[in-house]
DNA sequence: GCTAGGATTGGAACCGGTTCCAGATAATGA
DNA sequence: TCATTATCTGGAACCGGTTCCAATCCTAGC
């Protein structure tokens, strides 16, 4: 492999000046620059990278940290990342969490060692003596669907769209309305906990009782929605109307339904949460929280703050949008 | 940012010693080695793996190039990867493919740049040319589900996978057999022509009759997949039995079924390939081809070539097996 | 004709590790 | 007791870039 020193030698120059050609920096006479390009050519030479991160102090890599693609909104937002990290000079190394205790010594090293130049966290709410290290290390560090306020982050209103899709329900008409999520204390992110908070919000907002019948919380996955939506259907006085945490669950309650010869959306208004690309397949109603936006609007903090660096977090907030499809409908007697 | 001079001042000892205990390599006296860890802990000192990649050669990364999370088969097989290295000390820098002039840049350049020592390819088959560089490069690469005669590669065999698939039809007493699938024809993977020969070729053992009629492919997903079931559902002699290309496709053909008011398996076999997890919630027969295996085992004879430099290639093939679920049943005149 | 100042250029130091090699010390054997 | 060897240890070179700084050359200005 031709280092530049012998590029240097070829073209009969310094190798500060073939530096300079590679970065083109500085002035370089045309002849000089064209010799060198020549020489460069001959010898089929490419910088080494390491070399130059070394000497720079800069990675051009972006480390991201995510619970791994266990469900489809983590694969959706890191596409979004992908995406955007695309449009830039940064590669992406992927770091995989499948434990608390991973996620803890990622957060812990990562920052540390000189191996990327900035951090995306996807999904993983730190702890304020995590975040505190986050904030005061070199390392730039953007949360993506998480939040703290000592961090930069890309935001989701859970509250607000469980809010959301229960007052859609409640428009339509409906009253006796179930909410099936994920367990609510988990180690990871509680956005179903949020959420079912936005749904307790908006039926006291319009005066309707809360049934703790008609919650249910479980292991996740669309096998274990679709049992806990046979449970409420099958309750003396069942739901007209389902809110599922997210469009995986969702779908899992339109298989219960469908089992069961319950008509959606006749009989019963299905909702979903997230707006992954299944919920397009299956024609759900959801709420769309941009999930590929956040990674692209990630990447953008991500970058702005590292070429700028300006130390200041900054909180963005992504905008929630009801998708109205076929599995809701007015409530009828 | 210590370095290994500020601990090897502290220490009172020299950088060569520092460096020692760091690697736990030749002897050094056990209070020396003390001397040295108290003064890392001290200084809370962690070496700089840029440096150290400089000075060793190794970057300790692995490359991965794929075409980018477009399909639940890719993202398996990636979570296969994931596994796999989180077991090594090698970190994984993604390369996503959305182009074949993106890819050819990856494949011309990755191996050039001392970024990463080793590179894995999933589902993106090489030309010659490339393939040529890719072997002669000091960086050995593992294509993962895809040939080359020149490179290591972990197979799946897709001819005998569709043979496999349309012969548990025929075992079934099915002789009308559809077969759906992407285009035959593919700037990329050229799987679906691969089990699409399988098809033909099973028929032809069986000395049934190929009709073009029952033949069908367009573009992937599942939506399209519905709607070129339909229209075979709709022939004036339908098949009574559909293999479809892959999972996401079968599961489409379901959703045609349904909407006709065609019972499956009762009226109408089908079977997908692949063995995605979407194949386990919709209980549908199909081919596995151990997605999450495949790359695994990539990874696993990467990391061996690594170690071990043999320069030849290897061909490993992976198993197929029929998973028989609930949507083929033996077929009822 | 002489000098100030801009344009080019090259050498050397530096980034922060690893490792070769030689020197120092301790232990072994005769 | 002395030579020999094994065990430890440190300095310096090296990996391959970038960049500071000083040197050189050239041209314009007086």
């Amino acid at each position: 492999m031709p280092t530049i020193r012998d590029v240097a030698k070829r073209a009969s120059v310094g190798i500060a000046t073939v530096s300079r050609v590679l970065n083109n920096s500085t002035s370089v006479s045309k002849e000089t620059r064209q010799a060198v390009l020549a020489a460069i050519e001959e010898l089929d030479f490419t910088p080494n990278p390491i070399a130059r991160q070394l000497s720079t102090g800069r990675t051009l890599t972006v480390g991201v940290i995510l619970p791994f693609l266990t469900m489809p909104s983590y694969v959706e937002r890191l596409r979004g990342v992908q995406h955007a990290l695309a449009e830039t000079e940064y590669h992406m190394v992927l770091f995989s969490v499948g434990s608390p205790s991973e996620r803890d010594a990622y957060f812990k090293d990562l920052p540390r060692n000189n191996l990327v130049d900035g951090i995306l966290i996807i999904s993983l709410p730190p702890n304020d003596a995590q975040a505190e290290r986050l904030a005061l290390a070199e390392i730039p560090t953007v949360l993506i669907d998480a939040y703290h306020s000592r961090l930069s982050c890309i935001l989701t209103d859970d509250v607000k769209g469980g809010m959301l899709a229960t007052q859609h329900l409640i428009d339509l008409g409906h009253r006796k309305i179930g909410f099936l999520s994920d367990l609510l204390e988990t180690p990871f992110h509680p956005s179903a906990r949020f959420r079912y908070q936005g749904y307790r919000k908006a039926l006291e907002d319009s005066g309707i009782p809360f049934d703790p019948a008609y919650h249910i919380s479980g292991e996740r996955g669309r096998e274990n929605a679709a049992k806990m939506a046979r449970h409420l259907l099958a309750l003396d006085n069942p739901p007209t109307a389902i809110f599922a945490g997210n469009d995986i669950q969702a779908i899992g309650v339109l298989d219960a339904a469908k089992e069961a010869g319950v008509k959606v959306p006749d009989e019963l208004s299905v909702i979903g949460f997230d707006g992954v690309r299944d919920s397009e397949y299956t024609h759900l109603t959801t709420i769309d929280q941009h999930l590929f936006q956040s990674g692209v609007r990630g990447v953008q903090m991500l970058i702005e703050t590292l070429e700028s660096n300006s130390p200041s977090p900054q909180h963005q907030r992504l905008p929630l949008d009801l998708i109205r499809r076929v599995t809701t409908q007015v409530f009828q007697e």
